[in-house]
DNA sequence: AAAACGATCTACT
DNA sequence: GTAGATCGTTTTG
């Protein structure tokens, strides 16, 4: 069966485990059934020093989850949604890896549900809208995805060389640009490319 | 107590 | 491509 990640995945830096990340499997189990996703883009957030990152002005009752071990979930609220990342390196470090998009394998029907007037496409494009198809809230700050029970990431398809690609940090004004994001290349169900920032 | 803000989405052009 | 919605969290007075 699928083994869920160790937590010695989670415990490395973060665009190593953003990058590493694409094509492994997103799984939860509700009473209606299994959920899978498929990871199609990510977004590595460093530790403290990284303006960007909400770790950036210490810790909060908010953030606290970032700072815990590597593997947990940091659920938050944005614009009255939801997103979803994963915890790495070790506790204290304070950085993590935005799940921004996945590709729907199975449990369509009970997405849709959650995500009612949308079309098939945009079920799971985007960090917020994962969250409502996967019914990911609040609830779900702190819960340890090593564990493979109720909600967990699993491995998913071998990738082959060159499967993925990177490009820079969107909606952030920064002086210099990091190589922070990254999606599968030539996947319907990516958010990114079309709003890059291109030369 | 009030104001400002944000790792976004939808609808519409 | 973008204006407007939406509300919890943090910051400010």
């Amino acid at each position: 069966m699928y083994m869920a990640l160790s937590r010695e995945f989670f415990d490395r830096d973060p665009p190593a485990v953003a990058c590493e990340l694409l094509g492994k499997v997103l799984t939860r189990h509700t009473r209606k059934g299994v959920m899978k996703g498929r990871i199609v883009e990510t977004e590595a957030y460093l530790g403290q020093g990284d303006e960007a990152s909400h770790t950036a002005c210490g810790k909060t009752r908010r953030n606290a989850s970032m700072f815990g071990p590597p593997g947990i979930a940091y659920v938050y609220t944005i614009h009255a949604r939801f997103c979803f990342n994963v915890v790495t390196e070790s506790a204290g470090t304070g950085s993590a890896v935005l799940i921004r998009a996945l590709e729907p394998l199975t449990g369509i029907q009970q997405m849709r549900e959650r995500r009612r007037r949308c079309v098939a496409r945009d079920l799971t494009r985007g960090p917020a809208r994962l969250c409502e198809a996967f019914g990911l809230n609040r609830d779900w700050d702190g819960w340890d995805l090593t564990l493979g029970k109720r909600l967990w990431i699993s491995r998913g398809d071998v990738l082959r060389s060159g499967a993925w690609a990177q490009s820079s940090r969107i909606g952030i004004s920064q002086d210099k640009e990091l190589p922070l994001r990254f999606f599968l290349t030539d996947n319907r169900f990516i958010s990114g490319p079309s709003r890059l920032n291109r030369p």
